[in-house]
DNA sequence: ATTTCACATGTCAGTAACTGACACGTGTGA
DNA sequence: TCACACGTGTCAGTTACTGACATGTGAAAT
């Protein structure tokens, strides 16, 4: 951020964001017009798409930084880690620092408004549930090249983060409908269902190629 | 369907749907127009929408149909089984009788093109699992009061569903990538996959009020 | 300091998915 | 045969988005 124009174009984004995510968990989403947030912003509509590819876009910003510090905390758990060991410690870890990871850009109060506005929202719903999909797959992918298996051979690697993907899911719509939106709240219920499901899946894929581990 | 008018209005239906998935699957969903799809079925417009509620809705129309009967199976399956072992029957029931399931409306090797637009096209496939979910979530009430426990309370009917969910997705994603488009294909992937992951949350819920069953 | 240029932005026109209002004509039931 | 309910077409309007073009303001070279 050296120059006066990438401070501009900083700020203008950044506007933008912040006045989508408070228009959205205020108004709702369907109820927010592109005009709406590109005149919070005082800046035209054009210029809204310039920084984000559609509205939707806008709401999950913040969603993609959580995101990829998510999938970083998963590339440095150590090897010696069950793959759905490492991927328990990385969700956890990954709520831990959320603060920090989401800062920069809007109060950790608004990113957590904003994600019950997702949960509640259909159309970013399927949003989120695609987008998910799509990080499925790339954890997918790493957890096979981390257990030294082919993702397009063996199923294990999909299997194992769907089942995964799949308690995350609950977690979040437990937390969304329940009444204490507290940090701590949706970190200890992720835990607590992992535990539930702990018993499927747990096994090093390394040790032997045959069926069930456990 | 008694009167004429009552003749007519399912000729047009069926007419709009059939070019509806004629259209999305040669041309693909993003390039086909609700102007083109109306024009095919040789109505206006705003007819279209009077049948269907947006461009989404015709493209799910069967998917309907056959969540439908998965339900029912669901809901007729012996009260001995346990839940994991209810679903996988009632899935493979689905597909057993998809040719019946279906051919009313359109027949099987379009609604089977048309699964593969579903899951290849990014707006079509977070539909889906939007609608998946709701399914789920509608699967997970069934589970507990057949099984007697309170799903406000109780996390594992949710949880086990949204396991089950993730295998058949899995199951779904590699066989629209795969290149065997049979039906005997899909029923077996679904069949192994689900074998794989068997061993989470297979135990009777009825039995113990605590927690790993099995 | 001036010039030159790249780039961020605004304006405008156009497309496509919808929605509401109204008018028309055809089956339907009396 | 008459009255009307209902399916349909037309038209106007909204909203998300895109491409083209013009403009003005920072950045870099002279």
């Amino acid at each position: 951020m050296k120059t006066l124009r990438e401070r501009k174009k900083q700020r203008t984004r950044e506007s933008l964001l912040r006045a989508a995510l408070e228009l959205f968990t205020t108004q709702g989403y369907e109820h927010t017009t592109v005009d709406e947030i590109a005149e919070a912003a005082d800046v035209s509509q054009r210029t809204f798409f310039r920084y984000f590819a559609g509205k939707e876009d806008a709401a999950f910003a913040v969603q993609d930084m959580t995101e990829q510090h998510f999938l970083a905390c998963v590339r440095t758990r150590p090897a010696h880690e069950s793959p759905m060991e490492a991927l328990r410690q990385a969700v956890l870890e990954g709520w831990d620092a959320i603060r920090e990871t989401v800062e920069s850009a809007v109060p950790v109060e608004l990113y957590l408004r904003m994600y019950r506005t997702i949960e509640s929202t259909p159309a970013l719903l399927a949003a989120h549930l695609r987008r998910s999909a799509a990080t499925e797959e790339t954890i997918a992918r790493l957890l096979a090249e981390r257990e030294g298996v082919d993702p397009d051979t063996d199923p294990r690697p999909r299997l194992a983060v769907a089942v995964f993907g799949g308690v995350i899911r609950v977690t979040e719509r437990q937390w969304c409908t329940g009444e204490d939106f507290s940090l701590e709240s949706i970190r200890q219920l992720t835990a607590s269902h992992l535990d539930l499901v702990g018993p499927a899946l747990t096994g090093n894929w390394r040790a032997s190629g045959a069926g069930r581990p456990d």
